[in-house]
DNA sequence: GAGTGGTCTAGACCACTCC
DNA sequence: GAGTGGTCTAGACCACTCA
């Protein structure tokens, strides 16, 4: 055994054709892993490129490429000398990756909007919710009803659908007082932090209801957002109908 | 001068803290100008790593780098085992990259819709159009009108506005005959590849006109997207109005 | 089997941040 | 100055495509 020049210190890490998964994949399913269990939280500082590969045996580079699409896909953050960050919403550059309604007159400056919360009650999914949320019809799920305001003008009515037992504890009161991004709440208070999100957009007339809450007239086109949010591992945490006024806003979109 | 051992051979190819652009960024802007200069046109096969690298006189790693990151941006399209090629518009795979309307039912597999084309004419630039073209109120551009219908009923209408003496042999008979995207055609024969596009989305009530094309009420909600394209070099290349009618369809997006 | 892109490694050095 | 991520290189080997 002893003669052997280089027996398996460098094993050919690869298997046959089908479903290969290249050595960095693996290595960032496990990084994955771990933001998912929390080892690392939101905010807090991963160890050192050297560190994981120490810990994965494999080289810096492989670490590299797998922390690369890890940071491409929005769950790390990497800054030059100090080292790689878990992605939190509690931070000024990504108060409005979600938010993407932006003003027609300034759209490079996007304001803080006031907040206005009409409800935050705990009530049971409905068809169109549980089927979003991968949850059974009929199950608990928290609902946040609220207005998003510029300038005293509101400009977005939003109902928004939490599951399970996760938000038992949040409050109109706690909303009221929070101050930062709804997402920054969900991360810090309640461990759910949201990763992507997928959105449908419709054009609908404004109903009774709807119109008085936004202060348009009945009928009045607005702009229906659907949204699902996912947090780690795919995990469908938010449920989110919003009807934007589009008169001196719209919402911005780039293709490639 | 002749006794020194290592004077300019490996050249530090980097300078002092300001404006510092790393090597792959420079090779990186060398193959967008020669995409540019159409040395490469849409559809080829660009000279392989090993070629390129001994071009500019770098490593293999460091052309891969710059080729990934225009491989990113959707200019190049590498295929293992074949090469690198230009991004084009004849390609199933990128059909569907720029509309982003779906069906309720089906989202999953986009169904080809019919075209017909209402006009194609030579006219002067507006206002709207002139500023985001970038180009002076009253020049000439060329204008189409047409209609996207999915079973025979009208989904979208759209009026698209082309900058001047490119698309100046554009009639309706040849929108009429060709087959495939809008987009291939003014890439193969107007030489105008679009990379890239930023789109403004509102809800709008239905004028009379408008509700008439698409057939139905005024009044109906329906989603209106401008879009700005932009060729090469970041040059506005097209603007487009479009209405949707979205009571079956919805306008998916992703968010992350 | 030849050629391509894809992976993995090891090592050197640079830019940046913080102490 | 130490530690981090960022760049660049050189070389080996793998997966894939095509003739």
């Amino acid at each position: 055994m002893a003669t052997q020049t280089l027996p398996d210190t460098v094993p050919p890490a690869q298997a046959a054709n089908p479903s290969f998964s290249p050595l960095y994949r693996q290595i960032k399913g496990l990084i994955k892993r771990s933001l998912q269990l929390g080892e690392w939280k939101p905010g807090e500082l991963i160890p050192s490129e050297t560190d994981l590969a120490r810990r994965f045996g494999v080289s810096q580079g492989t670490v590299r490429k797998a922390v690369d699409e890890l940071a491409v896909e929005g769950l790390l953050l990497r800054r030059q000398g100090r080292g790689t960050f878990v992605s939190t919403h509690h931070e000024e550059r990504v108060k409005f990756r979600f938010l993407r309604l932006v003003s027609d007159d300034d759209p490079s400056t996007p304001q803080p909007m006031e907040r206005r919360f009409l409800e935050c009650k705990r009530t049971r999914a409905t068809q169109d919710v549980a089927r979003a949320l991968g949850i059974k019809q009929g199950e608990s799920v928290t609902q946040i009803r609220r207005l998003l305001l510029l300038a005293g003008t509101p400009v977005v009515y939003e109902e928004i659908a939490l599951p399970g037992a996760a938000f038992r504890a949040l409050t109109a009161e706690r909303l009221e007082s929070y101050r930062g991004p709804l997402y920054a709440l969900f991360e810090s208070e309640f461990a759910t932090r949201m990763v992507r999100a997928e959105e449908k957009l419709r054009a609908v007339n404004a109903a009774a209801q709807e119109a008085q809450l936004l202060q348009v007239p009945a009928g009045q086109a607005l702009l229906l957002v659907e949204r699902l949010s996912f947090s780690y591992g795919e995990l469908p945490a938010e449920y989110r109908r919003g009807l934007y006024n589009t008169q001196h806003h719209h919402y911005r979109n780039e293709l490639s």
